[in-house]
DNA sequence: GCGAATTAGTAACAATTCGCTAATAAAGTC
DNA sequence: GACTTTATTAGCGAATTGTTACTAATTCGC
């Protein structure tokens, strides 16, 4: 039998590339994308707002050329950024997701972020693209603590929580939630307190990941589908 | 200030483009992957095998150019194919890994198969894929009932078990895991059973997804890391 | 035939975890 | 000082989990 793995090789195929990023931030109540003026000498012209995006540069790897673009875009270098899934087609697009901790009235225009829910006639690429960067962000949240890369280095309980509540697009219970975090040994508290306006002062508590984590369990039937 | 996010684009780079599969099969106790000889024209000669690789063809996208190269490399179509991960560097590799229920003796040479725990010289590129491969297909064994893909119609609950333990790469406790299956009505009981040699004849299943599913609960922060 | 070995399947118990309610604490507001 | 607001913790009943031990049905050796 001849060997088609091998045979069936045909010669390296050039394609043309982009790398988009989905760079969200806690904007109020719910997570906002950050959204650049979209090009408007296009044919078309219906897609007013697009992600930012370019192509690799020099020689950049695919997470510097991500690392560039978020920055260029929001300003600042987002506090985590990670590959989410690459789409097909015409061009081929590498999709980004990053945090970032607080864009209210950062370096640039406040405008460009538009929360989740007010999201503005995109095309079926980019809001693909953005379903996939959420999925992946989800993902991500459950086996890794990104949560912290949203908030300074002292922070409330209750500003945690609010992380988490968005990443997550639910609400969680507070008594739940703080006892499953202290099990986890993931925070430390400090001796400092923080008064904001009315109601008792809360404490704050900086992240300290534990040395050695605990082994996982069994499978979780409910998680699947 | 001046739009750095759009007036910072380029024109669009084009770059090559590999896909490349990870193909997995159960092989004894542990799961095997599927290479293929290596380049012996290449250069260095060293890499003396690699992972199923090609470039886009015509007007495929990327998941049926993977379909199409997993097809090729293992004689069939793979039951559960998805995308892994992009690398980038010198060329662009999309990495996908598959499932492939049962390659014992099949359409191609088994030698081709090797267990994970026994992999030869491979390119670092490779190996790497292999790990990102192994990390993406462990993270949906968590959430999409994939398992069911490497068994036949019918199967016996220690063939199921045997199955994620081989996915998981770790062992699962009998009665645990056997409650938590039927707590997720994930399958039903047939009236059949089969006498495989020694021991109690075992009841045949099969998989039944329910319609709806549970909601998931509080956030399991034993699992970050 | 009969007991040992082997594999399948389940019951039952202890410990842990979870979801929730309620209690207490510490601030501001009037 | 009473009332409101937010933080924090205690505690309870229910559900889940990890484990051991038991029962069931078959083959193997004699």
């Amino acid at each position: 039998m001849p060997d088609r793995t091998s045979s069936s090789r045909t010669t390296p195929r050039t394609v043309t590339l982009a790398i988009d990023v989905v760079l969200l931030t806690p904007r109020g109540s719910e997570l906002a994308v950050l959204l650049a003026p979209g090009d408007v000498g296009k044919a078309r012209g219906r897609e007013r707002w697009t992600l930012p995006s370019d192509t690799l540069r020099g020689e950049e790897s695919l997470d510097e050329a991500a690392a560039r673009i978020a920055r260029d875009a929001a300003g600042a270098a987002p506090s985590f950024l990670d590959q989410a899934a690459t789409l097909g087609g015409a061009q081929l697009t590498v999709t980004y997701f990053g945090l970032v901790p607080d864009a209210g009235g950062g370096a640039r225009r406040s405008a460009d972020w538009v929360g989740l829910s007010e999201l503005p006639a995109l095309g079926v690429r980019h809001r693909e693209e953005i379903e996939v960067a959420m999925t992946a962000m989800r993902a991500r949240v459950d086996q890794h603590p990104i949560a912290f890369r949203l908030l300074p280095a002292a922070f409330t309980l209750s500003e945690l929580q609010a992380v988490y509540e968005l990443l997550l697009g639910r609400r969680l219970h507070k008594a739940s939630f703080r006892r499953s975090l202290h099990a986890s040994a993931l925070v430390e508290a400090t001796d400092e307190w923080r008064s904001e306006g009315r109601g008792r002062p809360a404490q704050l508590f900086r992240y300290a990941p534990p040395r050695r984590r605990r082994q996982r369990r069994g499978i979780r039937f409910d998680l699947l589908g």
